[in-house]
DNA sequence: CACCAGGTACTGT
DNA sequence: ACAGTACATGGT
């Protein structure tokens, strides 16, 4: 077990916040996460976090995301009253950074979903097309790599419903190993040029492009408006809207770009704390 | 039995 | 460019 020192850091408030699906809290307050083919078992206690890695190549701490400045960031996203009582109600959530082919499955199999459902499916897809693997000797499965799902009618069985095309459609073009879609090939790319990109792949759409830019990519300007966003910014910020779209009724494009300009190039880390926010206020 | 869930693709204007 | 609609599935 390896100890990691970490301040202004929330595990619970990271893991739980929507970002990653594949992960359970078991006994003793420990979390396990499966993150492609690692297995992070891990556990806070106050700054101190005692984990095992299944893969000593993973970089544990990059994917927690302890290396962002956090206090440098909270700082130029706390721009009023309403964000800053989140940040507080949720100090040290952190956005990680996960495996691109794994986010863009995972936020595939999202749309139009439910986070339990979302969880079951993905779990269904591990088993399915996933390596097997054991850890603390327990049995796990590996985030299939695109290559290995390999078979439309075994995925159709995971209870993706539409999406199983689509997820199959993107892992076809994810396997062409020149196919731009690697996290250096992107991170080549401006936010609107990756955006674009992902937006090729079936079953991308602008939200879920978003998701994969902020949670896989580095891309902290990108600000995923789903269903709880829009709800929230409009509620919050509904006047400040208006006054930003001329009037006009606010739509996704609207609200991010709104979102932008009024918490700068962090404002993904702003989404991340509204939407958290949203979720866990009854 | 409606309605909803971390939206997207497709159609018609 | 923009609004309207179908879409698989499972839970409440």
């Amino acid at each position: 077990m390896k100890t990691l020192r970490v301040s202004d850091f929330s595990l619970a408030s990271t893991l739980e916040s929507g970002q990653v699906f594949r992960y359970h809290l078991g006994s003793g307050g420990f979390y396990c996460v499966v993150a492609g083919n690692s297995i992070i078992k891990l556990q806070q206690e106050g700054n101190i976090i005692r984990y095992a890695c299944s893969n000593p190549k993973f970089g544990v701490a990059i994917f927690l995301g302890l290396s962002h400045d956090y206090g440098s960031i909270m700082k130029s996203i706390s721009k009023d009253e309403k964000i800053s009582a989140a940040i507080k109600a949720h100090y040290g959530l952190r956005i990680l950074g996960q495996p691109v082919w794994e986010c863009t499955a995972s936020f595939i199999c999202s749309s139009f979903s439910n986070i339990p459902r979302i969880k079951r499916c993905l779990e269904s897809v591990a088993a399915t097309f996933g390596s097997k693997l054991e850890f603390d000797g327990l049995p796990f499965f590996s985030f299939p790599q695109p290559q290995q799902i390999s078979s439309l009618s075994k995925l159709q069985k995971c209870g993706l419903g539409y999406r199983a095309k689509y997820l199959f459609e993107a892992a076809k073009i994810f396997s062409g190993n020149s196919s731009g879609y690697s996290l250096q090939q992107l991170r080549k790319l401006s936010y609107e040029g990756a955006k674009k990109r992902l937006m090729e792949l079936p079953g991308v759409g602008s939200k879920v492009a978003d998701c994969i830019l902020l949670f896989s990519c580095g891309f902290y300007e990108a600000f995923p408006v789903d269903v709880w966003v829009m709800r929230a910014m409009v509620g919050q910020y509904g006047n400040e809207i208006k006054k930003f779209a001329a009037a006009k009724k606010p739509n996704e494009k609207i609200i991010a770009d709104f979102a932008r300009s009024h918490f700068g190039k962090y404002a993904g880390y702003a989404q991340q704390f509204i939407y958290h926010d949203a979720r866990t206020s009854r």
